[in-house]
DNA sequence: CCGACACTTCGACGCGCGTCGAAACGTCCC
DNA sequence: GGGACGTTTCGACGCGCGTCGAAGTGTCGG
């Protein structure tokens, strides 16, 4: 797609093609870099200097570290004006640095504020994943799902008839035939529950949609994102979520 | 699960937990632990010594990079005798490396031999993935198992009800439904081919049913697989398979 | 046109870690 | 018990890379 491509250099016989595991794994490898990504992971596109502040390093450190990312194809960069926006390359990306994290060990961080440590609890409630939610209320959402049979899980996740019906209710076409044979009802391990919940073009139009009737809010600038009272009316009602799901944990 | 876990040292309220994403990646950042992740895949069990010839390494630093991969949980260890195999913890660390496979750049290896560049396209036609096929002729067979109806896509990959008897018919009991609730009929992108071919459960017991019948037989000790010539009879058979999918590209 | 701002380039510093060989330990076989 | 073998520990070496500040380039606004 882009420049650069090095499958034209090789002639034919003398080489063949490996995965290089070890450039992406040190892609990841550095905890500035590491924390860069998972910022990104609210979908955002971000400033250099955004990241710069959030990450807590030098404006070249930071420029250093970005072009890292963008050579090795994680990110995807714009630049306007003196602005150079960044932000993850697509969602297999994310995808694949969700379940990434999901499998990484804990990390303990010191919580400095009181605001910070709401923020923390509100992050593993109901947060950005990307372009769907994430979080316990999106667990629950998806375990509701199930039970009322519009989710099916034998042999893989998938939307049953009148889970179909539900969605078309809720005023979303069922986009997941769109892509050409590419299925769409994924699950993404949760990293705050590890359990599933849904993801692909379905959680997508899904999430989307509750942004537009302001069931939820996005947050203070974070991936959190806020339950309103209308959206805690609407998931009572489309899917019988009771009201411990419906608040932090 | 061993020792040393530190979620219980912490005071409730003054710390949080975060995704340690630099800690993992530096676990795979290192070419030769790359090496012996990649080399694993092939499900097998590993003795230390194996790895450091694999790798190219000193006992010694096998060893330490051993140590490390256990310590991250990636890899399983079991001590016998004067011999300490080890092998991918479980399937979810394997298909968490094929998932970064996938993804990850390519690099260019030289090809020192003859009977070298005979397994790579080897490897490219069929090889073990973990518990399942991959290769070319893995992802011949998923797209036969869809044009077939055998596979459906809308929503997520899921066995049609033929596709169930069409297992049945080979001695397969549909197994998905076994693991409580958690689907397995996965896929995962093959990083030979970049397309999905058929994983999870109902992929590992056709992969076991398929060594069993000796249409598939274990190569040189490597992930290479061969497709022997009952084998090939049995894929036109029972997916119509063009002779073209049956040979090594 | 000039100052503020966003970002980049460069050079220098220092730590972390992958590497090895030598030596020690434990296990197995004769 | 003795020798071979698989594995581990230790210490030493050296490279790679993340970090910063200072200076430079380009862009926007007045």
């Amino acid at each position: 797609m882009s420049a650069g491509d090095n499958r034209l250099v090789t002639s034919p016989d003398v080489h063949a093609e490996e995965p290089d595991l070890a450039s992406l794994g040190a892609l990841l490898a550095d905890s500035t870099r590491a924390a860069i990504c998972l910022a990104l992971l609210d979908g955002r596109a971000w400033t250099a200097s955004e990241v710069a502040r959030l990450a807590g390093v030098a404006p070249s450190t930071a420029t250093s570290h970005l072009n890292r990312l963008v050579d090795g194809g994680l990110l995807a960069q714009e630049r306007r004006g003196r602005h150079r926006y960044v932000r993850l390359a697509d969602s297999g990306i994310a995808e694949m640095i969700e379940a990434l994290a999901a499998r990484a060990p804990r990390r303990l961080v010191p919580v400095r504020s009181l605001t910070a440590a709401r923020r923390h609890r509100a992050v593993g409630f109901a947060r950005v994943c990307y372009d769907h939610l994430g979080g316990s209320l999106a667990v629950a959402m998806t375990d509701a799902m199930t039970a009322r049979e519009l989710l099916s899980w034998e042999s893989g996740p998938a939307l049953t008839a009148s889970g179909t019906a539900w969605l078309a209710r809720l005023g979303i076409a069922d986009e997941a035939a769109g892509a050409a044979g590419r299925p769409h009802v994924r699950t993404c391990l949760d990293w705050t529950e590890q359990r599933p919940h849904l993801a692909g073009a379905v959680a997508a139009a899904l999430f989307h949609r509750a942004l537009e009737a302001s069931w939820l809010v996005p947050g203070d600038g974070s991936r959190v994102v806020r339950l309103t009272e209308p959206g805690r009316d609407a998931l009572r009602r489309h899917l019988g979520l009771a009201d411990e799901a419906l608040s932090t944990g």
